[in-house]
DNA sequence: ACAATTTGGTTGACGTGTCAACCATTCTTT
DNA sequence: AAAGAATGGTTGACACGTCAACCAAATTGT
């Protein structure tokens, strides 16, 4: 067995003050822990359960949105659309008045998936915030709101 | 130009509610910028500057007590490790009394480039917390060592 | 009507992350 | 002292992310 204690070491201190190191590292278990609860459920990977989220809350859409709210890059959007399609869990259809557009919804099977995922995925996210009031979730919400503002800056010499 | 609403857009409401997407997105955003950072002042990648900076803070560490602290995959931070050296910022060399564990330092040169850019990623720092309060930013922490916590559990499904 | 630009999407190359197998060494148990 | 388990580290295969080039269609400017 280990201890238990997070971070019992030398570092500790050093490090949890800083912000990024500490979010990227919480970030990659969360990430961690929602990629293995989908591998045993279900055989999507975590962009591809994030597009078919995506797709299931408007009904229908286009990869190019996809792209702006999710800052996913295109190209692995392109791929996963098409990785959905080939399970046939999305339906691409040409949009009507336009040769370009591919209108994206989720087929029957897609749904049905969606359903029984986001179950889980539900309770997931119950267990992650059973501990946070509502003031201290809109707090962190307020704070990624900033940290993703000052994400923008690009230079930090000079 | 393009609308500066951050998610100005229909999938918005949904989905800025679901934490675990929240941090994703905010983490890419940050890792994104720092790796932007580094590649313009360095040629480090992000893994090899965390690395730079935690071997700086305990002057004298193993490849195993990295990955303990930061759970980087160990196959990584060997890589890391070997790549660090063969820039020539770091020195590998067995520590006493064992033939397998390696002791790690930061060379003369590794020394003088942490100085370097640890000094442009404090402004960083600087910049991305400039809007917090001192209460926020504990809340902040406080709120990602419950996640961290939380992401312990493996099974959400029956 | 035409050229120039922008947009939607695809592809290839490449870098990084992740998993599992593996080996040598060290520690534990008997 | 030997067997078995645990530890430190390396490697290969592969999945995923990222960047840039590219193409066709659509929009804008003149």
């Amino acid at each position: 067995m280990q201890s238990q204690t997070p971070e019992s070491d030398r570092f500790a201190s050093e490090f949890r003050a800083i912000i990024t190191y500490r979010l990227a590292k919480t970030t990659n278990l969360l990430n961690a822990q929602a990629a293995h609860v989908l591998r045993k459920n279900s055989n999507l990977s975590l962009t591809e359960w994030r597009v078919i989220s995506l797709i299931n809350a408007v009904e229908e859409t286009t990869a190019s949105e996809i792209v702006k709210t999710t800052f996913i890059d295109k190209g692995q959007i392109s791929r996963t659309v098409r990785s959905l399609a080939k399970k046939g869990l999305l339906l691409a259809k040409q949009r009507k008045g336009s040769r370009r557009q591919m209108e994206l919804r989720l087929s029957t099977d897609g749904k049905a998936l969606y359903r029984r995922i986001v179950a889980i995925m539900t309770n997931r996210q119950r267990h992650l915030t059973k501990e946070f009031t509502s003031e201290e979730l809109a707090a962190f919400h307020s704070a990624l709101d900033k940290l993703e503002r000052a994400s923008k800056m690009r230079d930090f010499d000079g």
